[in-house]
DNA sequence: GTCTATACGTCGATAGAC
DNA sequence: GTCTATCGACGTATAGAC
C-alpha cells in the first residue's frame, strides 16, 4: 500500500540523507525540496539532517559538487575545440554536471552559493582553459569561453528556450563553436 | 469628487507598496526581501501587500519588469552590431535592466518567474534581433546571440567574476563582440 | 555518541472584524 | 478598504532518551 521506498537499511544515516537529498534536490531544485521531505525520504528524522550537515543550503552545496571530464576536452588539440566543447556541453544535458549547474544557478540568490559557483566555474573552466590558451590576454579570453558557455547552459536549461533545446545538436555544435572559436583563436 | 486621502505625503497605498518594493527588491533581491519589511517601508500593513497583488511573487514581477532601448541597438547596421551589443550591455549594468536580469536569474527557481523572463527574453532579443538576421537559421542564430548575452550577463553579474568587471570595456567589446558578430554574419 | 521528540521564531498568506 | 489575529509550513535549536 506504500510503494515509497523503504529504509536503507545497509547505510549510515548521514548517508541516507546525503542520498535522498542529492536526489530530491536533483529532481526539484533547492526552494522546492524542504528539509522535513528530506529526512522522510531518507527515513531519519528531520533534526538529524540539520545535526549532520549544519543547514539546508550546506547540504545542498555538498549535494551539489560540479566535476566532470571536461579538462579532457580542454587538453586536446586546440583546432575544433570551440566545437567539441559545445558537444560536450549538449551532452552534459542529460548527465550530472548539467543539472547540478541549472540547480546552482536557479539558487543564486544566496552569496554562499555564487561563491560555490564562482569557485566551480574557477577550477572547471577558467583555469585549464587558460592553461591552454596562446597569446595575449588567455585569462580573460578563458573567462570569456566560460561566459559562452554559462550563456548556452542558461538558455538550453535554466530558462529553457523551447526552440534551443529542440535544435538540432549539429547546428548547434557548429554554429556556437565557431563563436567560441573565435575567442580561443584569439582574433 | 473625491479629495485625497489623509496620507498628503505618500501616493495611494498600492503606489507606495509598488515603489517600497521596487527599491527593495532591487538592493536585496527576492527571497531577502520580505513582505513585512516591504509594508514597513511603505507605511502600510503587511497583509495590504498581499490583498493588492495576490502573491509576494506577483509583486516581483511587477516590480521586474525588462524594457530597454535594445531595440535601438538592433535597427542599427549589421557591420559592427556585436561591439555594440555588448557595449550597450556593458552600460545596463548600473543602468535599471542589468540589476533587473540579475535579480531575475537570481530567482529563477520559480517557474513563473522563469515564464517571465522566457518571455521577456524572446520579446526583447530574440525577436528583434531574428529580424534583422539574413541567411539560413535567422531564428535559431538569434537565439544563440541571446545565449552570449545570457552568458555575459551571467557572468559579469548574477555570479560575478571578479577579474571578468575589472576587465577593460574596450577589450571585453572587441574580444566578445567579434564572437558575437561571428554568429550575426552567420559563418 | 546517535538519534528522537518537541518547540521556537519567522515566513507568506488568509479570515473576519471594524 | 484597512487592520487584527492567526494559520500552516518552513528552517533550525535543544534537551534528553537509547
Amino acid at each position: 500500500m506504500d510503494p515509497t521506498k523503504t529504509n536503507e537499511r545497509s547505510k549510515t544515516p548521514k548517508e541516507a540523507i546525503r542520498q535522498a537529498a542529492t536526489e530530491l534536490f536533483a529532481a526539484s531544485g533547492y526552494a522546492a525540496t524542504g528539509v522535513r521531505a528530506i529526512a522522510a525520504q531518507a527515513g531519519v528524522d528531520p533534526a538529524l539532517v540539520i545535526r549532520h550537515f549544519g543547514s539546508k543550503e550546506a547540504l545542498f552545496l555538498e549535494t551539489m559538487r560540479l566535476e566532470g571530464p571536461f579538462l579532457q576536452i580542454v587538453t586536446g588539440p586546440l583546432d575544433g575545440m570551440g566545437e567539441r566543447i559545445v558537444r560536450y556541453v549538449l551532452e552534459s544535458g542529460s548527465e550530472s554536471m548539467g543539472p547540478i549547474f541549472v540547480h546552482l544557478l536557479r539558487a543564486s540568490d544566496s552569496e554562499v552559493v555564487r561563491a560555490h559557483v564562482r569557485n566551480a566555474v574557477e577550477d572547471l573552466y577558467v583555469e585549464p582553459v587558460s592553461r591552454r590558451l596562446e597569446g595575449d590576454e588567455a585569462s580573460l579570453r578563458a573567462r570569456l569561453v566560460a561566459a559562452q558557455i554559462a550563456g548556452l547552459i542558461t538558455t538550453l536549461w535554466v530558462v529553457p528556450d523551447p526552440e534551443l533545446t529542440a535544435a538540432n545538436p549539429g547546428r548547434l555544435a557548429r554554429i556556437y563553436g565557431a563563436a567560441i572559436q573565435n575567442i580561443i583563436d584569439g582574433r
